[in-house]
DNA sequence: GAACGATTACTCGGATACATGGTGTCCGAGTGACGCCGG
DNA sequence: CCGGCGTCACTCGGACACCATGTATCCGAGTAATCGTTC
């Protein structure tokens, strides 16, 4: 099992997104460059990231992608779920049902310790998520880079932005 | 991203042969047979949790699989591993790096903050399975299951086992 | 000079092929139990 | 009656196809800026 490469991808390019000015845009072509992705798949990400409010896609020449919120109110859950999907980890099949000597009964509705303790650890999983924001991203990227490279990106970035 | 079919299948399993007499082995086939599986594929699963010393084999006439440890010492930890693989969920492939100003330097080396976040959660995820043994599961399956299905279960593994 | 309109270039969006890994199956090697034979 | 040996049936183990999901791509629809024309 492994998570697919679309969320780093989306986790990335949120980021990148939320250190824009407000109400400014960048488009998918800009996004691909800086992280050396293919243009065309990166695209069916943002698409997603669009479908599940995170961003927002504007249309035409001078068009692209910005935030819909806030970094701050943006979670990595979110994204990560809004690329990768929604559905549990582990889909528990209730196997212990299917024994030869199984009757139909209402005690098999209870669904079985090892479906228990597995969401439990999902849980665990999503929370670690959930508490951390694109904010958090941010704020660490700024704090670990030095202050040349930040430099060299917002105005690499700055020159393909488009300002409203 | 899903979990493997196989590690619902393996925990089951490892759940039934730990509620074997001491020493007595059970068959793929019978195995199989409880859950309603395929025996073929389920001993492909077996052979790994095998291979990860959590189980043992004996093999000829009268021989089948049965716990190498006690149940108290098993995670679900380890059989989702043995199953699922050792390897991250999430592999950062730090596409931060390939910006087409990046040079060369050292300060790269250190992981971004999505990486970090993403490796906390899944640190959450396999704390929780590692604090849950298979005793727990069966102490649990005991408890929530009636007498008479108990049983039932308990006689029908009996008819199929092999006590040395 | 200003306003209107057609053109145009750029954007996103969904429908379409390819590849990798999980799913499922098969047959062969190995081993211990069983039955037979001889002492 | 007891011990040894050959046969056998049953077990696991690894090598071989199949399929679903993720990966990657392309072309079409839509939109706003731009330029030219006209008043």
């Amino acid at each position: 099992m492994k998570l697919s490469e679309g969320v780093e991808w989306g986790l990335h390019c949120v980021t990148v997104l939320a250190g824009l000015p407000p109400r400014a845009t960048l488009p998918t072509k800009a996004l691909a460059e800086y992280h050396g992705l293919s243009e065309t798949y990166l695209a069916k990400h943002l698409q997603a990231l669009t479908n599940a409010g995170i961003i927002e896609s504007l249309p035409g020449p001078k068009g692209g992608y910005r935030l819909r919120r806030a970094p701050e109110e943006i979670t990595m859950l979110e994204v990560v779920e809004a690329i990768d999907g929604r559905e549990p980890l582990f889909r528990c099949a209730e196997i212990r049902q299917r024994s030869p000597l199984t009757q139909e009964s209402a005690q098999y509705r209870v669904p079985c310790g090892i479906h228990i303790a597995m969401a439990r650890a999902e849980k665990a999983w999503r929370d670690a998520l959930r508490t951390q924001t694109i904010a958090d991203i941010v704020s660490h990227y700024q704090q670990s880079t030095g202050e040349q490279r930040l430099q060299e990106s917002a105005e690499w970035i700055a020159g393909r932005m488009r300002q409203i």
